[in-house]
DNA sequence: TTCATTTTTTGATCCAGATCAAAAACTCCC
DNA sequence: GGGAGTTTTTGATCTGGATCAAAAAATGAA
């Protein structure tokens, strides 16, 4: 679904904000491999996914990669920990698939959020959803084992697999490739 | 710090905006022990702590109580599953300690949020710092051992041991009791 | 101060899932 | 279609932390 589109389900704007938004995304079609925003840097840019898929990930001190999050079709993503206070993201972001990318600056943003009332409830409604998942995503990590977790991931998101790899599959349940491989075999 | 003082610092409110929002925030003094919601609650309020400490916890389908995240002072809380689209939270809201705690009406921070601009921004400042820190607890709790996050929860706040019992802390950091203890013994 | 209850520690055992290593199964390009 | 790289599976072994059980320490009420 495109933006404006998605926007409209999810809030009502006055059509002056609708406008205004309009002008200041930029809709890209990207290729997979492209990274929106990489670790150091300092991430600029709110991103809303029309099509495509992408996984944010970050490497440990031990060097090893973990894959944080996986966002689709119909989703907004951005480095949280970087995006609004202007610090060097500690991810990677990268599409796993061709995508169709909308881009807001920050400093876009802002302004909006400052001069139109109905854009600051959409940014309300959009970093509150987030947290939302974010929570519920900690409640199944803590104390469900692996297995549960592969099962909650397949009930909730069974195409993943045709999207993402093993290993980063693996990693966004926070075990071992292997074990997921185990588990998926049906073996264990 | 009481909340007045508190959104000075952290936001630039309209001299209106802040005289509404004293009307409509109510501050009492609770003590230890009670609830501030419980589960299967529909969570009507976002509470606001100027002294104290709250823990909250669930429980699992096996009966395990698990802490999902401690409070102190100055920190905004409310039942994020719950809130924002009235269902039944599946979560515990308890006072560790005797705590003087502000709370707002769902409907008033509705009213004010459509109301006033200002209040929309502060909503998503507010939303925005939790979601930061669900981001940032899911990195440390996946992929890291139990000493490192307990290493990781010693330096980022020391006092944890005077305000909450053990249990508590080892299932906020995924583990057992008896795995703290022993890490906290320096064995291991 | 004593006794009961709660909380923390210690000990012994066990297992889910990690790690290391290598084989198998895909990809995809020349 | 063959060979080189990539991704997934399988096998063997090891270990961090769980579980179960009980002792020790702390708390608190009478």
């Amino acid at each position: 679904m495109n933006l404006p589109s998605y926007i409209k389900n999810i809030a009502n704007l006055s059509d002056q904000t609708e406008e205004k938004l309009s002008t200041i995304f930029k809709r890209e079609e990207l290729t997979k491999g492209h990274h929106l925003y990489e670790q150091g840097e300092i991430c600029q840019h709110i991103f809303y996914i029309e099509r495509g898929f992408a996984r944010v990930y970050y490497y440990t001190e031990s060097g090893k990669e973990i894959t944080q999050w996986f966002f689709a079709d119909n989703s907004f993503l951005t480095a949280v920990d970087s995006f609004y206070h202007h610090k060097p993201t500690m991810v990677f972001c990268e599409l796993l698939e061709d995508s169709v990318i909308y881009s807001l600056k920050y400093t876009d943003m802002e302004t909006m959020l400052n001069e139109e009332h109905d854009m600051a409830k959409l940014g309300f409604h959009v970093v509150y959803e987030l947290a939302k998942k974010l929570s519920e995503y900690i409640i199944g990590i803590k104390f469900q084992s692996a297995e549960d977790r592969y099962n909650a991931l397949m009930k909730e998101y069974p195409q993943i697999f045709q999207r993402a790899k093993l290993g980063h599959i693996a990693s966004f349940l926070g075990i071992t490739q292997e074990t997921l491989s185990r588990i998926r075999a049906g073996k264990h």
